[in-house]
DNA sequence: CAAAGATATCGATAATTCTCGATATGTAAA
DNA sequence: TTTACATATCGAGAATTATCGATATCTTTG
């Protein structure tokens, strides 16, 4: 992927409060069903915390989860969301290196 | 600063291209007198390079100086700039703790 | 399979960004 | 101080993004 394509993701107040709730799960959002959040966080709840519509949250996921800084897993109706560290840490690498 | 600023003006490919020119500009820039870039390197050899208008680079040049990812030195009638790798360095460590 | 709930996609409008040409400003040299 | 060059700023149109409401799709349950 091309390094503008993260960046763009990035270039959102929302977006970046999205990934920032993402960090710990269990201090933002209602508790799971055996208290994990291994799977990640749901699209109702996420957009419950950050308010705007269910629409603008969904797509902000999925453009989020295309640059690779979440995951999605689909479980029944629910798709939950988490981040993936290890592309945070090979951007801040782009960065050092890269940019 | 915002974090979201930073990312805003690393979301163009022009932009980029720009801080990566200014990665090495013995590499892509005509030989400054003394053969030293200290200073860095002017807006016009860096229009050349890009081929956009002059105003845009001028544009961009002053877009990315406000973020602190380069710094301007003023000498006559150049204006000369360069990476500050200090803040991509902060950026990175930004991604790494705070993102 | 019908209904209900969760998420995804679509179409639209407003806001922002990209990029340009024209012009203003700043600086050095004639 | 006039001229010429380098850079900065302004105003505008085109392109992209933000966000919404409406609707479609997918999944579970009755």
């Amino acid at each position: 992927m091309n390094h503008v394509e993260f960046f763009k993701a990035l270039s959102n107040k929302t977006r970046l409060q999205i990934l920032n709730l993402l960090k710990e799960p269990e201090k933002h959002f209602p508790p799971q069903e055996k208290g994990a959040y291994d799977a990640g966080v749901c699209v109702g709840h996420i957009q419950q915390k950050v308010g705007l519509t269910q629409s603008t949250i969904s797509e902000y996921l999925s453009l989020l989860q295309r640059t690779g800084l979440i995951t999605a897993t689909r479980v029944g109706q629910w798709t939950y969301y988490k981040r993936n560290e290890e592309a945070f840490q090979k951007l801040a690498e782009i960065i050092q290196k890269e940019l």
